[in-house]
DNA sequence: GACACACCCTGTAGCAGGTACAGGGTCAAG
DNA sequence: CTTGACCCTGTACCTGCTACAGGGTGTGTC
């Protein structure tokens, strides 16, 4: 016989919230569990081990699009594992743009931040005043608050 | 007589959209400029100059949150810009935090790609079963996909 | 058995920072 | 006089959740 878990003792396993469970199944990431007398999901281990593997792709960044495409590929253990690897790559080169992305960025701020070493009156203040200016460098639009994916 | 520009205009010297500027209007971080008697948008240079510095800050990837205190700072000449430069430090501090957050996934994600160096069949893919593992660095969420700021 | 409290369910709204329509009006050129 | 490029408002969409609201269920205590 089968442990079964309730969707609150998969959350605390994966270290997640039952709300992000219920997303993901909506998402088609996970598949929809059976359910309970009273319509309770009842989760067994392969819910679980999927689950941990689509905690720890987040962790590493990878988007839910990014995710669907491992999964699709663990489901075929058949398959060539070439498109894992190839996304893998990908994943990685674009964790490194944006590395190097906001390594500039970050000189920039320093640059920025010199122009003002005291506190002055906003009106001369060197911050402000630099940041009036036209933007130099036509960079792209970063997002530092985003995520590593895709 | 003064030069006034259409939303397209301005939209255009700020490389952005004009759906971006009606935006910042909404938010309240651009005054509602005057109006044609067709009811289109006038911009005068002072909208053209805000918008400039907002677009400076964006490409800074500081927050609108940010970007109105900056703002509010700047629309008061004789306040003192000591808070100007303790955002500007808290904001570069963020981003050094995100760098150092994003080296350590970079380090994850090679690790990671070693572990199946050749296309094999997904049953014996090294990365898919490496990922089907619990996640030993237990390290908050990242965003490598977000924005720079706070 | 009556109450509190923790859990489960569905459905919907919110976050950031826009982007992208839909459905309408305006204007200049050909 | 029609085509195309603009402008307007209002609303929905994106990502990856999170947080309700409003209801049912399960367990422990009195």
């Amino acid at each position: 016989m089968e442990k079964f878990l309730k969707i609150g003792e998969l959350a605390d396993r994966a270290r997640c919230l039952p709300e992000t469970i219920r997303y993901y199944e909506r998402q088609g990431l996970l598949p929809p569990p059976g359910r309970s007398e009273k319509n309770y999901r009842l989760y067994d281990q392969t819910h679980a081990d999927r689950l941990q593997f689509i905690r720890h792709c987040r962790s590493l960044d990878m988007t839910l699009g990014e995710i669907r495409v491992l999964l699709a590929v663990r489901d075929a253990p058949d398959v060539s594992c070439l498109e894992v690897n190839e996304l893998l790559d990908g994943h990685i080169a674009h964790v490194a743009e944006r590395i190097a992305e906001m390594s500039v960025l970050q000189e920039q701020l320093q640059k920025l931040r010199a122009a003002c070493s005291t506190s002055k009156a906003a009106g001369h203040c060197g911050i402000l005043q630099e940041l009036a200016k036209g933007d130099d460098a036509p960079s792209a639009a970063l997002d530092v608050h985003a995520r590593l994916s895709n």
